[in-house]
DNA sequence: CTATACTTTCAAGAAATATTGAAAATTTAC
DNA sequence: GTAAATTTTCAATATTTCTTGAAAGTATAG
């Protein structure tokens, strides 16, 4: 397969991709072109790149800035922002952690926590089934809230070595 | 707060986090009303629950079903078909973990493997660039794979003693 | 077998979400 | 300062995704 056709289908694959987890198409599409590019880009290039309108590309790529997976680059002598996507993928990993965290999972945990406190006699059959489910998930909920923690903290090398090798390794498999 | 509000919070919440999830909102609140229901629900129960359509819970129901999230019950001398939510969290995370995996993750690995072997000189800054974003994420989507089945398969027990304790516990944090 | 109760399907319509493009704002060069 | 280059905004439009509801399908009782 050619560079190009590859890099075509990468960049499709991660658009496609990044719908299923609440992350815009082109806002993927462009974080794929970036991530597989050994230059940075100007928005004139991912305009022609993925032929999409200039907006798009302003607006998408100020929310990977934002997200932290984007870097804008002013090159010497240059007029035009050129941008750059963050490499190292653990790193990656991280930022996105942190984002859908702040956004999903912390509204979600003060929600389960009001909810908690619902009036009426626990020994009421739909007030109890309510009451456990609701502290079910809280419990679960708190616990990859402090895992995320702990990962989003973490050093590259203490994730993967500590933690990844745990999991995986044949030697620590009982 | 009274139990009827709590439960129609959940329920919207429940729903709105699904959408960030790449599962409709429908789909998660029928899943949410079920979750938090001490007994097993009917179409119609659901439709005037929700206020949504008979053909719109029929599509989501069995799409939980099809997650092995809802389960049909058949009450003798009943006519209609009764429904119920698997309450068990633990069960309920694996399952949706074993569905994403499967469409999600699995083809992502698949064309990545495809892509690695993309023609040219690695020594070309393009094709370096490209194939090693190409290998990192596929180190990266390897090992979640291999978590997660294990995850999938894992007793719940297993997984929270041996896993959890490891990640969050101050004992043995360093 | 027939009538009735109930479930399923799916084309059309509604709602939600993403994209465009042109105008406004900003920045830089001189 | 002004003009040219570039970036940003956002209302209008296009696209995608979800929902409806009525017709077709299936199961059960008698």
């Amino acid at each position: 397969m050619k560079l190009q056709e590859a890099r075509q289908q990468f960049i499709s694959s991660w658009g496609a991709f990044g719908t299923h987890w609440g992350i815009n198409r082109t806002m993927a599409q462009i974080h794929a072109l970036l991530l597989t590019s050994a230059e940075p880009l100007t928005q004139d290039d991912m305009m022609e790149e993925l032929n999409i309108s200039r907006g798009n590309v302003n607006m998408n790529i100020r929310e990977l800035i934002h997200w932290g997976l984007a870097e804008r680059i002013l090159l010497p002598g240059e007029r035009k922002e050129y941008f750059t996507a963050e490499k190292n993928m653990w790193k990656v990993i991280r930022l996105i952690a942190r984002e859908r965290k702040k956004r999903e999972l912390e509204p979600m945990l003060e929600l389960l926590n009001k909810l908690e406190e619902v009036e009426g006699d626990r020994r009421e059959k739909q007030v109890k089934a309510f009451t456990e489910t609701i502290q079910d998930i809280k419990k679960i909920g708190n616990k990859v809230d402090k895992t995320l923690d702990l990962m989003i903290r973490a050093e590259e090398n203490w994730f993967l070595g500590r933690v990844w090798r745990l999991l995986i390794d044949k030697k620590t498999e009982k």
